[in-house]
DNA sequence: TATCCCTGTTCGCTGGAGCGGACAAGATTG
DNA sequence: CAATCTTGTCCGCTCCAGCGAACAGGGATA
């Protein structure tokens, strides 16, 4: 007789797919996995950026599914790191919405920045500063890490850039 | 120096107002004031209609303010004995439009609807089904469940008191 | 090589979400 | 009147959300 285990999971629907949601926002924030940080530190990103508090260990458990039945307070922080309305965790519709507009983030990020970086190569560097200071501020707006240092080729290496490996 | 303890609640607002939305979603399904179940009674009721579990005890402490950071589990009980999407005690604007139509509903099953119950008993098979499409459909919109019936307690407090047990 | 940093993962703990059980006060019944 | 049922409120407990600290493995730098 037997079956699976059965968690007794599927009756509330609003911790089903917490985790699957989770991932997709650290996906879309760093869609490049070789830079994406770990746990530990985006804990640390999401403690500075958002005033509120997680552990590493704690995001770790929420994305791999060993705890779901998250509190307001976390469900706050994370939402509001993410740029996200905490709807997105729980309602499917919404998620889809900001999911499609994530995906959108990313592609643009991952082609235009490219060819932005190849045109940007015949510029001056007056010109090329002030462009740096424009994705800067776009960084900021993202949520993304204030550094803004390099990209392994992405748009540093914007000349001769068909060798870029 | 005095001056008041400042909690620091006001910088996640996730919380802030949940008790007074979970007093509105009371007071609403219950607008009869003598005839309003206390927190243990209610808690039964939350129980037994949703299947998941709820205690008088937490129910005060919710309503009262006493404990606000809650589990996306018991948010969810809650939000699906009220028939309210688990937003409104997230969302500022969704509370707004859901209260809105709690009062009007409130307002309808004060009167109107048990009129609307006595006059249908003489109408013909063929408006009676008319009036059912136009019942759903405004339950659509109200963001209750499709089923139509099934009711799981909800719309359970107005009915029943001329032939109490 | 060794040192350092970061990674994912686990263990064990603390604090509070959540609950059971009690209490006094108020209705209702006989 | 005494029972019996409510009600709101409180105390004290259990259990798990959430975290700190450590682990092993891998990539740098010297």
């Amino acid at each position: 007789m037997g079956g699976e285990p059965a968690h007794h999971d599927g009756v509330r629907p609003l911790l089903r797919k917490f985790d699957q949601r989770l991932n997709e926002l650290i996906h879309a924030l760093y869609p490049d996995e070789q830079q994406r940080p770990g746990y530990a530190r985006l804990a640390r990103e999401i403690s500075a950026a958002t005033g509120g508090s997680i552990s590493g260990t704690y995001l770790w458990e929420l994305a791999t599914g060993k705890k779901r039945n998250i509190t307001l307070e976390q469900l706050d922080v994370l939402a509001q790191f993410f740029g996200v309305p905490p709807e997105y965790f729980l309602n499917e519709e919404v998620s889809q919405r900001v999911k499609a507009q994530l995906a959108l983030a990313t592609a643009l990020r991952d082609a235009k920045v490219r060819s932005l970086a190849m045109r940007a190569s015949g510029l001056s560097p007056a010109s090329l500063d002030s462009l740096l200071t424009i994705v800067n501020e776009t960084r900021k707006v993202q949520n993304l890490p204030e550094g803004g240092h390099q990209g392994s080729g992405t748009d540093a290496g914007a000349d001769g850039e068909t060798t870029a490996t």
